[in-house]
DNA sequence: GCTATATTCAAACAATCGTTTCAATCGAGC
DNA sequence: GCTCGATTGAAACGATTGTTTGAATATAGC
């Protein structure tokens, strides 16, 4: 018996949930796939809900302390990293756990994306808020990065990279995690870039007025 | 009695499906918010499976056929239309479905978020499967956009352009959608155009080796 | 108007769910 | 060694699920 009966029943929730999904999961399937007894989830976690919660909270501090310390390592060699810099401390954590030994990042990512699909729930506002901490540092690095850019717009850009992230890794079945972190940071990073019309970057920037 | 009872059942699955998810809404749920009988859902569709995909294809069809149509215009109003007037054409109908009468296009997004999460079942074969046939036009029309471009990296970004798409919709509660699109697109097209680096662009180019 | 087909209805089906209960077992502290 | 709290165990609870059944009703064709 290496682990607790807590982290046991963690880790087959979290098995359980990227296959199968939160709901459909039932408690018994998860305590019979953690040899444990089906009462124990409720003694140690008081519901079901708050084991799915458990499990979330687990991996997405890691996460974002792992995003966070990355970028405090940049600012600290440079006043102000360049935008490759700062977006690969925001992108490569989270493919990082995507080549864990076995598929238990790919696997987090999954269940990651059902969250963010989960929108009514507690469960949506509770990772909103984890997030938003280190949204918000990462939105001034990267605004520090780009000088002129506007600050809403920004905001928006950032949404669409961590879509682009979080689906990408949700879908592909990456042997090529690196690969396809770099090609998202050097995406990103173009897409920042190119939009940013005060510093006039070769005419590269071109606008489109969308016909209703 | 405007509406046939298979019609009222399917909008009825989809504004649950979308407000709660899929295997959380019973059919009991279904067929009362849409003033039918139990066993209609059965009888129509033969199973709750069925139901589900059945909500898919009515929408899915009429989103990519709307794609297709406006990639043609393009095509045929101009040899190799600009970049941003393929994205716009792939972007745009996905938009223009969440500013419908009431909240039937965010709530499909999110439906369609939620579809793409299940990563096992047969639905998310069955809406891939849907989706390559349109997939493989663009990919195509992007192509002849960015002379040069390589083939795997943009199929590659052009997930990182549906993530984008699908989280920000299913997201926000956009009630200025033809500005986000616009906003997209524009990022989009700039990250496309960053990557490609035969005919160099001003050097807004830069590569970043990820450490191992 | 009658018949045959299509649809709706109420009721019951078996299965599974999360949760609770209470006795059994374990493990440290004195 | 004994006791008390923490943990585990087996069993049952009430509720809800998707599906099926068979009768009742509506609808079309002749």
């Amino acid at each position: 018996m290496a682990q607790s009966t807590c982290d046991r029943i963690l880790d087959a929730a979290e098995r359980l949930f990227a296959e199968e999904g939160f709901h459909v999961t039932s408690l018994r399937q998860i305590t019979q796939a953690a040899e444990a007894n089906l009462a124990a989830v409720n003694y140690h976690f008081g519901s079901k809900q708050a084991l799915i919660l458990a499990v979330f909270r687990r991996r997405l501090d890691a996460l974002n302390q792992a995003r966070l310390e990355r970028l405090e390592a940049a600012l600290d060699a440079e006043q102000t990293p360049a935008l490759e810099v700062v977006l690969d401390a925001f992108v490569y954590p989270a493919m990082a756990f995507t080549h864990g030994s076995d598929d238990e990042g790919h696997r987090f990512m999954r269940i990651l994306m059902r969250a963010f699909a989960d929108q009514n729930d507690q469960l949506h506002r509770a990772l909103s808020a984890e997030y938003a901490h280190v949204m918000r540092r990462f939105a001034d690095a990267i605004a520090a990065a780009l000088p002129g850019a506007d600050t809403t717009q920004l905001r928006r850009q950032l949404d669409f990279i961590v879509g682009a992230l979080t689906y990408t890794m949700a879908e592909s079945h990456l042997k090529d995690a690196r690969s396809i972190a770099s090609d998202l940071v050097q995406f990103a990073a173009a897409g920042l870039r190119g939009t940013v019309d005060s510093r006039s970057h070769s005419g590269a920037t071109r606008t489109l007025e969308i016909a209703p």
